[in-house]
DNA sequence: ATTGAAGTACACG
DNA sequence: CTAACGCGTGTACTTCAAT
């Protein structure tokens, strides 16, 4: 039996500058205010991160990722709250619920991402109407449904793209921010990719894109605004293999709008792990064992409430002052009751780091490779 | 020739 | 000097050793 080859229709849902808006819609006083989710500035000594900047605090520059130091030079009057995680998964918890209730209406496919990103494949009659048509009209009516019913009962603003494939839904819905919705037909895809900063190409990271803009640099015509997708599509096959490997493959591919990958890829969870970086850098092994204790305790504790019994590796991490990152690990088998001789195994990792006597910022402990019933 | 183990690099939200 | 840079998780790659 021959199979007629069909457009697929791919949604992707992301809630707009989530941790803020979780925050927003439990106080609403902070509306219209700059918010920002992270660490605790401590009037700008702080060490940690940006979670989540709203909106209006991106208007002073201030973004997800950012030192929470610079974050509080550009605006510091703004209103600068911890990550209140179990909020947040309570929420996330309730958009996806709803969101799976679409794609069953849909006769779909759903796939969540990440706290705050999910994928919907319409399948059903609404599909066949859509690719005989390619009318928007419908697609459009059920992306509005969904953004209403997420404001109506969660009241947090999403931002939807809408593509035949995870790529070009995953970008689409990047395009037009927040409360958006972009729809990019398949006979626009190469149209809607080609102008877009190559940075957008999901799988190109700050390294990637020094990488190729030093291919795409001896060659004329990349203007000031950057290299583009466009630009990355001039390069042959050939040459982003020797470079990239099996990297530049898909990287070839990402700038052509392909992707085969299916919706609804369940993965089942391979490590769990916490970090811990230190106030204030230290040598001292009567401040690192507590720390690396608590830690491998509330590893285990979740790994524990996750409903693992054995597992195969431990991974202790270690970055120095300098920032340089190490890891040490182990495997054998170890059961989660026998804390002692995870304990043990761990303090024999640092050991090895902690003889080289550099001062340390941060420790790390992992678990991984679980083993099943 | 394949698999496992150890370690690094990079990416993403 | 040229900064500032968390946390949790995943994938890919390299290198070395054992089966």
């Amino acid at each position: 039996m021959k199979r007629i080859s069909k457009n697929r229709i791919i949604f992707h849902v992301d809630l707009d500058a989530f941790f803020a808006s979780c925050e927003e819609r439990e106080s609403p006083h902070f509306r219209g205010k700059p918010i920002v989710v992270g660490a605790d500035p401590k009037q700008g000594t702080g060490r940690g991160v940006v979670s989540t900047a709203n909106y209006t605090a991106r208007k002073f520059g201030i973004h997800s990722a950012m030192p929470i130091s610079q974050a509080y030079r550009l605006c510091p009057s703004a209103i600068f709250l911890p990550v209140n995680g179990a909020l947040y998964s309570r929420v996330s918890n309730a958009v996806m619920a709803i969101l799976q209730d679409f794609s069953q209406t849909y006769k779909g496919k759903f796939e969540q991402t990440s706290i705050d990103e999910a994928y919907i494949e319409i399948l059903g009659r609404a599909a066949s109407a859509y690719n005989r048509s390619y009318s928007c009209d419908c697609m459009q009516k059920i992306a509005n449904r969904i953004r209403s019913k997420i404001l109506d009962r969660e009241r947090i603003t999403a931002s939807i793209g809408i593509g035949p494939n995870m790529l070009v839904a995953k970008i689409a819905s990047d395009f037009q921010k927040p409360n958006g919705l972009t729809i990019v037909k398949p006979t626009d895809v190469q149209k809607f990719l080609d102008p877009l900063p190559i940075r957008k190409l999901p799988g190109i990271g700050p390294k990637t894109e020094t990488e190729l803009m030093k291919i795409l640099g001896s060659s004329p015509s990349t203007g000031a605004e950057g290299a583009t997708v466009s630009h990355l599509r001039k390069l042959p096959q050939s040459l982003l293999y020797e470079h990239f490997g099996r990297h530049g493959i898909s990287l070839y591919e990402s700038a052509r709008g392909i992707d085969n990958r299916i919706v609804g890829k369940t993965t089942e969870t391979k490590s769990i792990g916490e970090e811990y970086t230190f106030k204030e850098d230290t040598g001292s092994a009567r401040e690192i064992l507590p720390i690396l204790f608590s830690l491998t305790k509330n590893v285990l504790r979740s790994a524990q409430s996750a409903g693992y019994k054995d597992f195969k590796t431990i991974t202790v991490k270690i970055r120095y002052a300098n920032f340089k990152t190490h890891t040490k690990s182990l495997s054998g088998n170890y059961s989660i009751e026998d804390i002692n001789k995870i304990e043990q195994t761990a303090l024999k990792l640092l050991w090895r780091f902690i003889s080289s006597l550099k001062k340390i910022r941060l420790i790390g402990f992992r678990i991984g490779r679980f083993t099943k019933g």
